[in-house]
DNA sequence: CTGTTAGCGCGTTCAT
DNA sequence: ATGAACGCGCTAACAG
């Protein structure tokens, strides 16, 4: 759409009509043949050196070459795996991935299906996915899927990429017709030889690196009553998403505890995206729901607080709350989930508790790598990882005393 | 570091005090041996099915099975076409992408390296790298790198993956014993048929994704003057980032032609992120070098407003500014640069230049995957795709007018 | 310890 | 139009 401002500049205004000397070459490779020496005048010009370049440049037999160069701890006479390193060096040699891949019929790479890079939350888990795994030597191909169908049609890409491992971190995916299809997809996968690990429990029976929702929920509900607040809107994800609603559980079982009811009006049904937090409560501002008043929540009291299952939810509240006139903190109190890192930049600083964004990730890993995968088919209850035992509420500005 | 917390728990709560009955056994997955005749049953239980397979089951060659599940527009009677599909179908084969890599010499996939995905700024590009690469069917596998040498490593691990083209987002790597060698690294991967393009223009020879700092940095700079004001601490990255050179030079630029020199010690080179801006102006507020009095700048008059040559160190300033005691856009006006999601969603709103983060990347694999890639050796000129001809600065509400 | 020889799964000529 | 055979770059048995 926005496209306009796009100037790719041209590049060779007087090349003009000239045929295209594309010497695409190559082609096949007549290989053998002008291939006469190897030694494309040292020049980098032509592909790269492959491992028997190397064995012929160093005199010695490929297989020996394959062992020093890669071969783990197999034993080569120090002469000679001088002359292949050497060899290897000058011919700036680098082992062909997909060939090696092909070859031990499995590659090193780990493949991770995120919804949205760019929020906060997935951002975090990525890196902490993408770090861990390079530490091992390993590396992640990476998509997004933004819906259910995409989200199996990007499984389907990366099951033909034979990773080590698939890691979902997807927020949600509802009315799921492909739910199904996913999960056979990926039991095949797992049959082959395949791990597969989600992010945030999906009730799909697979491991899952979970965190105390419920628990979390429960801690930000009696935060809320020992804070004074009484009257929450409450912003929680899709209902097809168990994290909010384990969450959505644990703050409405504090707040009953209290004796507090929250009111059916008061809480919506959105996604856990800025966007939808900022549109819920602009357009319950702007119907009067929030204050006092006629169609206000609450029985006409309106609402004290806004209790967000996740952050970016509660920063897009946030700032519709401004543009309605409302002041967060001061007017009505504001609650997110996650411990994104800007929770600590919004004004008033973000109360929330805390979700070890990368460490998550980085336990999705090693999962991935390690040799059981601690999943037992006949006990759900086994395959969660747990982080986090106790939830990490984090008290800031956003939910002052009252 | 942090991984005390870290409970790979048991799952319920009340299973108490058992102990921990971790049967990690397992060891290797024996299999291969029982490969017999590659036909395991038809279950998906062995390894995945493979085009053989597929060719057997639907009684044609290999060849056959070939054309009709990826050659291209290769004819193939009809029948024999069916037969095929449903084979594969049944056998759920999907097409091992190492083999066809090494078998057609190329693969369909990119690398992307970025300094941290954790940063809302390369989260924005690295999405839009990803979907524009998924749109046109070739996977991106991605790394981080937070210094140079890093960066040296992980560009080596990339061409190792003989990807399409590598993709560099890196912020900034200073002192750079290793940008040569970096530099004869992507040479060589080049010389070999690879792809590299850079975002932002880092000054080596290689295409890149560049947008108009100096003139965004002028229109800040313009901004400020227009508003009022006269005195502004200037935040920028290393002096070795040329994107931030840029800016700077065009902020100053325009000062300048209003007749305004900065002083010399409320311009502080840090580094683009948020924890840079947050310290620096802490250090800043707490040496009183930012109100009126005594050491502070501008010759004890005291700073009115903060330019920061990057949205997360604006972001992490105001946060500092408001925990000295100063508040950001009433009695210090601030700027940023780069229109991040979240630059809505701090208070004040950020005035800041925008920039179009997921075209960037967008137009980073366009390039990768287009014929030509516009480099021309003896015209640095013509090697940068420029996005953003005219600067785009959002005028909000950290900068009023006074 | 080193070199030979089979494959790995697939694309692609070359005959048929 | 179809199939047989070869090669891609590399690893892994197997000999020597």
């Amino acid at each position: 759409m926005v496209t306009e401002w796009m100037t790719t500049r041209a590049i060779d205004p007087d090349a003009g009509g000239n045929g295209r000397d594309n010497d695409r070459g190559s082609g096949r490779g007549g290989d053998a043949a002008d291939r006469s020496d190897g030694r494309a005048a040292g020049r980098g010009n032509g592909a790269p050196a492959t491992l028997s370049d190397v064995a012929r440049e160093a005199g010695v037999s490929i297989a020996t070459a394959s062992r020093v160069l890669n071969g783990g701890t197999r034993k080569v006479r120090d002469d000679l795996r001088g002359r292949v390193m050497q060899a290897a060096e000058r011919l700036n040699y680098h082992a062909n991935a997909y060939a090696q891949a092909v070859a031990k019929g499995g590659s090193s790479n780990i493949a991770l299906l995120v919804s949205d890079i760019s929020d906060p939350y997935f951002a975090g888990v990525s890196q902490g996915v993408v770090k861990a795994a390079s530490q091992r030597g390993v590396t992640v191909s990476i998509a997004v899927a933004s819906n259910g169908e995409d989200e199996l049609d990007r499984v389907r890409g990366m099951v033909a990429t034979r990773p080590r491992g698939i890691i979902i971190s997807e927020s949600e995916n509802v009315n799921d017709s492909s739910r199904q299809e996913l999960q056979e997809e990926l039991e095949r996968y797992r049959s082959s030889g395949g791990r597969v690990v989600f992010i945030l429990d999906r009730g799909l029976p697979f491991p899952a690196v979970d965190v105390a929702n419920e628990a979390g929920g429960r801690a930000i509900g009696r935060l809320l009553v020992e804070s004074g607040y009484r009257r929450p809107v409450i912003l929680k994800g899709n209902d097809g998403y168990r994290s909010s609603a384990q969450r959505y559980r644990g703050v409405v079982g504090a707040l009953a505890e209290a004796g507090i009811m929250v009111d059916p009006r008061a809480v919506v049904n959105g996604q856990f995206n800025r966007t939808k937090g900022f549109s819920a409560i602009m357009q319950m501002a702007g119907a009067g729901m929030l204050t006092p008043g006629e169609g206000a929540v609450y029985g006409g009291a309106g609402a004290d607080s806004i209790v967000a299952l996740n952050d970016v939810m509660a920063i897009g509240a946030m700032t519709a709350l401004r543009n309605a006139g409302i002041v967060p903190g001061r007017d009505i109190g504001v609650t997110g989930f996650g411990d994104i890192p800007y929770a600590v930049d919004v004004y008033p600083a973000l109360t929330t508790v805390h979700l070890p964004l990368t460490d998550m990730g980085r336990a999705a890993v090693e999962n991935v790598l390690s040799d059981d995968d601690g999943y037992v088919a006949d006990d759900p209850g086994r395959r969660l990882i747990f982080l986090q035992g106790r939830p990490d509420v984090i008290l800031r500005d956003s939910l002052p005393r009252r």
